[in-house]
DNA sequence: ACACAATAATGAATCGATTCAATGAATGCA
DNA sequence: TGCATTCATTGAATCGATTCATTATTGTGT
């Protein structure tokens, strides 16, 4: 393999200084047009590839990119429709300011630990839910921007999250103006330990998860305003998958067939649930209505149609990119907004 | 803000020799237990941040990252079913090798030309379906191992394609064995200008992306051998967008309403498809057949379920992945095969 | 007790640019 | 003609590690 070709190999050729020679390519306008044109010349017959993309970024300082990490479930980043609208919204940001966008990859927690370390980046973005994470410390320690979604974390880092509270309120009070009035809360994974079921009332009281533990306080707000016992709730925790909680549904309805209010944290936990509910020979909306939270695109072709709480995923993301590439140190805690979406499921 | 503590300061602080504390950080093994511990106390007294990431890729070469680039169409990487499919599989063998996965992100292909220059990786992955085109010749300047997906560039990089043409065989043959006769081809974009509708022999016979002239071969081999003159056949360039293929086969079923089987090269078209011909009054399968290509996951959830050719696009880029960080110079040209999926569009 | 390995540690060279104070040449103005 | 500006260019210092040939130390076998 033939040596590199070295700017010091081009300056030299050119008869110029290495100096002269780096503004011919960085900045063209700080060299005579006559002498760069020579120079860039030069570089061509010697086979010179442009600057060392390494090299510039010790000299300079700067990457050139944004790392972006997924420290709950790294799989999740191309597999859940929200998660993917999130990295549009931050592709979207990147591509407006010329920067990469770096996925943090690993199989596990101490590997991304490591891969954060090894990562050239300018700035974090962080998406999770709990904030007791030795990934995010991993990830302070390198003492650059981090900007971190749906979560907020201690320290002096910039976040996005949505008004889950607000969110979740507006969904509970859509149900029972439809009418309903036993309701089943079918809830996202509430902690790092895996525990899916029912959830009792202590599991409840232990939610590390703020977007959980948000929506579910919306929920519990509304219900208890229309008289509603939170004590004749049903609380199931499910796994962010469609199939796994159709099943839970299924279950559930044949211990409380009762429910005819079903509130979903997700679309992915919602649509689930009218496959479950639908296998349990329900009729929705007639027999038992349900909402889910997300707005997703596949919530249009789903049958019936999903009514759920919209948020503006891609929007979340550009914000954060924004953010976190910005130098904007005022005004770093953003919530954003949510509207329901009326849809088949509940009309 | 505080000057940023160096290896050498440690070194000095903790009296060893730089290479010494070097040591300490990357190759443990090669200094005495008591003194690596020393050096990494005085490190966390000093602040020290670890190995300045930018210093040791320029110094060993290694960038830990595998570019991956969409030139075709930049928004498209996240919100293409079968493209979020591919970056799983990408993210998913980055992680097994410990390699961050960089996305070049740009407005336009100048700007992604930049964008490559600048991007500290080791390997690139390109996904597209043209082969002329000057992203990929910035990227060979940089003569880094590359590995193409979906097309096969001209030079020595590596390809994954998929066995088009047998898949569209298999799709078209399918369609007659359900007994249709006259048939609606629904392409998808051919060439880098977009030119959406009907397509004329001249069109068909100008194909550049690599994709569409397999699949279209496919078609007509099948086609052909049944007995169907490739004239008879109704030839639709689509955008690849359930909304738009929707409308185009609004107006075909208009205006060729004899059509009863429908070849669509994706599934997203294939979607659009069904929703178009369920508003012109078309009973599926009964009335019109139709099959995309593809196998994603929400052809489960259409009404009714969409027939289709399964890829695997996971394990596509996931070998591409591969490919491009191994250090395999021999057998770079990998051919996936695909397989029949039969649901209920034509059924 | 002596040679011979094996193990630890050293320190200078190197990776390949960018930056900036200093210098030289060219221009404008009175 | 003289003096002040502006414009181009130079060349050495710098970014912060890793590497490797060399030296120093410790341990093993006879």
């Amino acid at each position: 393999m033939a040596e590199r070709v070295r700017l010091l190999d081009v300056a030299k050729a050119a008869g110029v200084s290495q100096g002269t020679a780096s503004n011919a390519f960085g900045k063209p306008d700080l060299v005579r047009k006559e002498v760069r044109e020579r120079i860039l010349e030069v570089a061509r017959e010697l086979g010179y590839r442009g600057p060392h993309v390494m090299a510039r970024m010790l000299r300079t300082g700067k990457a050139g990119a944004l790392g972006v990490v997924f420290p709950d479930n790294l799989e999740y980043a191309f597999s859940d429709p929200v998660a993917i609208e999130l990295l549009r919204g931050v592709g979207r940001e990147c591509a407006r300011q010329a920067v990469n966008m770096m996925i943090i990859s690993a199989e596990n927690p101490e590997q991304a630990i490591t891969a954060i370390n090894n990562a050239a980046v300018d700035a974090f973005l962080v998406h999770c839910y709990s904030d007791d994470n030795d990934i995010i410390s991993a990830i302070q320690r390198r003492n650059q921007p981090l900007v971190c979604i749906d979560t907020d974390i201690a320290g002096a880092a910039g976040t996005v999250v949505l008004d889950d509270f607000a969110g979740a309120e507006m969904a509970a009070q859509h149900l029972i103006d439809c009418g309903a009035r036993r309701f089943a809360i079918l809830s996202l994974q509430a902690n790092k330990a895996e525990n899916f079921g029912p959830m009792n009332a202590k599991r409840r009281g232990a939610v590390s998860h703020r977007v959980v533990r948000e929506r579910l306080g919306g929920y519990h707000a509304s219900l208890k305003k229309a008289g509603i016992a939170i004590e004749d709730i049903v609380h199931i925790e499910c796994e962010n998958m469609s199939s796994h909680s159709a099943e839970m549904v299924e279950t559930m309805l044949r211990d409380h067939p009762e429910i005819d209010g079903i509130l979903a944290m997700s679309d992915v936990i919602a649509i689930g649930a009218l496959d479950g509910a639908r296998a349990s020979g329900r009729k929705i909306p007639d027999d038992l209505k349900v909402i889910g939270f997300d707005g997703i695109a596949e919530g249009e072709r789903t049958d019936p149609p999903l009514s759920s709480i919209r948020q503006d995923s891609v929007e979340k993301g550009r914000l954060a990119a924004e953010m976190a590439l910005g130098e904007t140190q005022g005004d770093n805690n953003r919530v954003l907004e949510t509207s329901l979406l009326v849809r088949g499921s509940t009309r």
